[in-house]
DNA sequence: CTTCCTTGTTTATGAGATAAACAAATGTAT
DNA sequence: ATACATTTGTTTATCTCATAAACAAGGAAG
């Protein structure tokens, strides 16, 4: 079960949440576990990281490391949180949209560091403080937007799911050329077999003929882009409607016309009332 | 290794391809594992998708399999391919967005039907008759959109890939909550002493109070709304220039604007040179 | 009948996580 | 200093899987 830190939820949180831990100087500690175990995944991926090598890299049995770490699942926890680090000041100048680009750049540049980050995996995981300073500030930029509570946290999301993805996608790659005597693009090369198939998917064999697998788009940047796109459209949109105040029809009063449903005409339940009785009395 | 059928893709292109195999009455049969193998996954996921446990539900022991099937990621390959099935007719009207939209949704319906189906990773697998056909579909839609053959291949992936990570965040979700007393949001519900830390997180607290937890988009219906207006965005980009005809300065034919780089003036080449000669003499 | 091929079974190996028991070292109280 | 308790690390053992290798039962061909 990928089903991270599953049981025992609450120690994750202990740990994470921890003031600094002491340092016996000579012997094993948290910390330095952690440390070893980052190390391990930058060099061989989250797939390779096992117990043994994290123990053989301090010098330990494997087991010495329950000493200090409930099991496996928590030491990744840990180990997230802390190849997170600390969210860097400089904040870019400029609205919502640059400073929303610079979050998903960041988020990459921290995934390129510690590619494993986009392996783990699970809704069950325990943020720790590094991970929810930088949530915190994705959704900061989004607060002022006008979007509405639920849409800032669902393009929040969107976009973190979306960095994510992209670096998924890299880390597999990665993984399958490690210790394997070919590179990806070799691989596909070496699939004449297959391609023979597909004369019979005209729009593939067009394509690949206009070399629209040749030379790739970035798929990182293509995409961040369309996301962008996307969600500035959807921000225009609720400016445009949140700024336009009418007229109360019956009092006059300014009416704030909302995002979803049928245009207001009056400001309150009780002018509309009043709006109601004048027009069957009349 | 999640490295796909990684040794031996042959063999997966082979089994994949192969026009239909003979059926042995009683005993084992390629057919009969793959079905199988798609009901344990469906049933438990391809986490718990075990040779022994494919094998039990068919009456064999566990190697008897490797006697149709050369390991379990070549039946992986396999089950994808066929839980895929055939891509259904219907083509919706109009213009690329509707037809990309249901191709979409489509794959949105095969992915509640096998969530599993996100969980296969890896970029070395071999696609089958089946996955081909689907990736043609979406392809043939974007591409009389104006997109150069690079753009319809990255909005294709794009898609696929926005549709794929929903899906895994289920199954995943799903996965976690098999076998385990709790559902995912009693689990959250549970993590006080975690949220209890929230205090110096201003914009997380402000949007809990506000509700934006509470009541959350549709990630799905959210998300793909962005992707597709981002795409539209790029794609009416390109119309408009390719629309954008303009008169040659020199013999005044008709020249087409390409999407990217300076503005063209001339026509051709030679009328660049002879608007040039006739600066030099004047 | 002998020999080979197909298909299924039994046995065995190796990787990994981690429980349980054991042992050494370090504290702490008297 | 002595006796007991706590901490920290090690050894052993167990369990789950994939899959290699050897074995066996039936059928087909000569």
């Amino acid at each position: 079960m990928r089903g991270a830190s599953g049981r025992d939820p609450e120690r994750s949180v202990e740990l994470l949440w921890a003031g600094a831990g002491r340092g016996n100087r000579a012997g094993l500690s948290l910390e330095r576990i952690v440390q070893a175990g980052v190390a391990v995944a930058d060099a061989e991926g989250l797939g390779d990281l096992t117990m043994q090598k994290v123990a053989d890299r301090l010098g330990f049995t494997a087991m010495s490391l329950y000493r200090h770490v409930p099991g496996r699942e928590h030491l990744i926890d840990l180990m997230y949180d802390h190849a997170i680090g600390a969210d860097p000041a400089p904040e870019p100048e400029g609205g919502w949209r640059p400073r929303l680009e610079a979050c998903a750049r960041r988020s990459w540049q921290r995934h390129q560091a510690h590619p494993w980050l986009a392996e783990v995996r699970g809704n069950r995981r325990v943020p720790g403080p590094n991970t929810m300073a930088v949530f915190e500030r994705m959704l900061s930029v989004l607060a002022d937007t006008g979007l509405r509570p639920n849409e800032v946290v669902a393009a929040a999301e969107l976009v973190g799911r979306f960095v994510d993805t992209q670096a998924l996608t890299l880390v597999e790659a990665a993984e399958e050329e490690r210790g394997s005597e070919v590179s990806n693009r070799e691989w596909w090369e070496a699939r004449d077999s297959l391609y023979a198939k597909f004369d019979r998917y005209p729009t593939v064999t067009a394509l690949w003929e206009a070399g629209g697998f040749d030379d790739p788009e970035d798929p990182f940047e293509f995409g961040l882009r369309r996301v962008l796109d996307g969600l500035e459209l959807l921000i225009r949109e609720r400016d445009e409607i949140s700024d336009e105040i009418t007229a109360c029809q019956m009092c006059g009063a300014p009416v704030r016309q909302t995002a979803a449903g049928r245009r207001r005409a009056y400001c309150s339940r009780a002018c509309q009332q009043r709006a109601y009785r004048r027009r069957r009395s009349s």
